[in-house]
DNA sequence: CCGCCAGCCTGAAGGC
DNA sequence: TGCCTTCAGGCTGGCG
């Protein structure tokens, strides 16, 4: 479900509220979710700081352990001050001093983990919003892609954290056909494309995130950037732009939205 | 080495 | 009403 400015709203909610409370006791009621957690003892420690990257959201406790979370398509993390009547589809629930972290995944694909170390970095490209991405890394890695653009910006070895509906979003911004092979990219193109990365993900963050069916942020509250989007899920409506129909396509398996006149 | 696709899961929605 | 198919914001492993 989530990616990157729904990540980051919900680490936003939980930053100040679960900062330096402790621990007190781990509930699983998912197999999978047990088994990734089987052997790992988080009782008693405390949370320092909590933290995105890429789509992941990383809980640091003391002693240096890192509390991972991935959310994948349906999962949600919940904060209530006060146990509350019960959810759908709870896979776990973190009891802390002052309040409750619930998290839960209609679809069961959310990953939990526990790591000393950083491999996520091993994994993941740069933040599209950090000094890092500029033209230079934008245009030398594009260099070498020879996937259709919205595969490349969806591939979180490169940029970290752009998803399907992003994807979308910033190649109409950019006016860009998806299609295109990264490649073939212009300089022009790849600025135009850059300056459309930040600014929707900026945009989209601004708006608490895009909720088409499961996103909530951890206070439960929806997003509203869903009713910015101007292309993502508006198959045969006339462009915004131009009024042609918006045509869709399938890549790799996911679907594209895109405007065949505004985007070359 | 690289690109692509099935598989992982469940539930909602649409067609018949 | 009910059954069947398709689709969904992500990622991984294995295949060609």
């Amino acid at each position: 479900m989530p990616e990157l400015p729904e990540v980051e709203t919900i680490v936003q909610g939980l930053k100040t509220t679960l900062s330096q409370q402790k621990i007190e006791q781990v509930r699983i009621y998912d197999s999978k979710l047990a088994k990734m957690l089987a052997g790992k003892q988080i009782t008693g420690k405390r949370i320092v700081n909590i933290r995105r990257r890429g789509k992941y959201i990383i809980f640091e406790l003391n002693e240096g352990l890192n509390l991972i979370v991935h959310l994948r398509m349906s999962g949600r993390l919940l904060y209530q001050q006060n146990e509350r009547k019960p959810l759908r589809w709870v896979r776990a629930v973190i009891k802390l001093d002052n309040g409750l972290l619930v998290f839960q995944d209609r679809r069961r694909l959310g990953v939990m983990e526990l790591s000393r170390s950083d491999d996520l970095n091993c994994r993941l490209g740069v933040e599209p919003l950090s000094p890092e991405f500029d033209s230079d890394y934008l245009g030398q890695k594009l260099a070498a892609g020879k996937r259709p653009i919205k595969v490349f910006l969806m591939d979180q070895a490169i940029i970290a954290g752009i998803g399907n509906i992003y994807a979308q979003e910033i190649l109409f911004a950019a006016g860009i056909h998806p299609r295109r092979q990264a490649l073939s990219l212009g300089d022009n193109e790849i600025e135009r494309l850059g300056e459309a990365i930040r600014n929707v993900l900026r945009l989209a963050i601004r708006h608490q995130g895009t909720t088409v069916s499961d996103f909530q942020n951890a206070d439960g509250t929806e997003g509203n950037f869903q009713n910015l989007l101007k292309i993502y899920g508006r198959e045969k409506e006339p462009c915004l732009i131009c009024q042609t129909p918006i045509k869709r396509i399938k890549q790799q398996g996911r679907t594209t939205y895109f405007c065949e006149q505004c985007q070359k």
